[in-house]
DNA sequence: TATTTAACTTAAGCTTGCTTAAGTTTTCAA
DNA sequence: TTGAAAACTTAAGCAAGCTTAAGTTAAATA
């Protein structure tokens, strides 16, 4: 068993990490394969596959979870994604969700070499437009900032936007008509228990987002800065 | 037989419209084979796909030749190909050679809306940085200048560098190396007949190309122009 | 024009990454 | 603790894009 990087292989590893939890790492095939819309069969096969090249360990009916080499790769892609998420905002200006869908064909092909320039066009950068941290070429991540969500935040606090998830495209879509953008800052002005939405200040305009939405914010605390 | 847009029959079809004449459009599968790095079985193979496709001409032992909606996927790929080496040069300056190899796999990914917002990022530009008619989102290419070959071209006369074929990387990187750039001036100083061999002058230093690399090489007329 | 050789195609078979259908193994509720 | 249901895997098979080996056709040459 030698060699590898397919662009499904890739797929698969970069999903594998995305998915797992902190705590248990396992990720099962079910799951895998409802991400990647593929059939059960697929992923079961290609879980074989990736244990043969030492990417994951894999016991049938247990799941799979990323060995150190595979999570390598796995942050090379998630890497080189998000270099070209922020690169193609910079230079042609494309919304959160444009760039997303962009990157996740790119995101397979660029050398390292390429990567790397883009790296250093964009002086080396640690967070993605939509907050996320960008893993170095070492595979490293940076250290980040202390966060909570939206739905978790302090009624009455200042906050800045410091993250968002970026799995619903939707979702990102709205943000920008709302004319959402990352480290703006943001009041949390209450919160309703009954269905546990939340209403926020951001440049003078109040809106409401339910708990839904709420979920996919996370903010630092805007404590002794410009308010 | 329906849908298509493989990188494989991407390149099948930019390859058989490198290769053909301007008179006989026709391109031997074998002629393909070499080309594309690949055996000849599987020309012969793809060309009855194409052909099946619509998007090609073919019966065997006569070559193959661009349907005009081969042609014009033809022309889109190559319009992806050099955009994208554009984009790169103006945004990270990269050199000729490795513009051109990061171009050879991003020309098959990226949308045609990213290849639209690059066109409009670089003002709908009519060549690429080897000097090469980019295509535009018609598939029309642009109103070329008169050129000679600098094999061609006359003693004694002032030239712009207008065009350097890129087929062989190698070449590119000898030409950086020597500081050519393209549209710089140029004079031709002496033909040599024993091996055609030409003398020029660029920028005040004397260059001596082999009849190989003139070839490459296609220059317009700098009469009347600033020498 | 006949025959040899070069050019090209077809046949058979491989790998990757899928699918559906037919098993297994786990899990969980009784 | 047991058996039905859920979760997962294996088997068989398909399409794409290759390969090598075995034809076939066309071209060149005598
Ligand atoms: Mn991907
Ligand atoms: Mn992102
Ligand atoms: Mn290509
Ligand atoms: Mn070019």
């Amino acid at each position: 068993m030698e060699i590898m990087n397919t662009i499904s292989k890739e797929n698969y590893l970069k999903t594998i990490y995305q998915i797992k939890k902190p705590k248990s790492k396992k990720v099962s095939t079910a799951h895998l394969a409802k991400r990647l819309e593929v059939s059960n069969a697929a992923t079961s096969d290609m879980a074989k596959k990736l244990f043969d090249l030492g990417l994951v360990k894999y016991q049938p009916y247990r799941g799979v979870e990323l060995t150190a080499k595979g999570e390598k790769l796995a942050l090379n892609v998630i890497r080189r994604h998000r270099l070209w998420e922020l690169f193609l905002i910079k230079t042609l200006n494309l919304s959160w969700s444009e760039v997303h869908t962009e990157a996740e064909r790119l995101e397979h092909q660029a050398s390292d070499f390429l990567i790397d320039r883009i790296d250093e066009y964009l002086d080396y950068p640690d967070f993605d437009p939509h907050g996320d941290p960008i893993p170095n070429k070492n595979g490293e991540l940076p250290v980040q900032p202390d966060s909570v969500k939206l739905t978790a935040a302090e009624v009455g606090k200042f906050y800045f936007i410091h993250r968002v998830k970026n799995d619903d495209i939707k979702l990102l879509d709205y943000l920008t008509e709302l004319g959402l953008k990352l480290n703006m800052q943001l009041q949390v002005l209450s919160r309703l228990e009954f269905d546990n939405s939340v209403r926020v200040k951001i440049n003078n305009k109040e809106h409401s987002f339910s708990e839904k939405i709420a979920e996919k914010l996370s903010l630092v605390s805007a404590d002794g800065e410009k308010r």
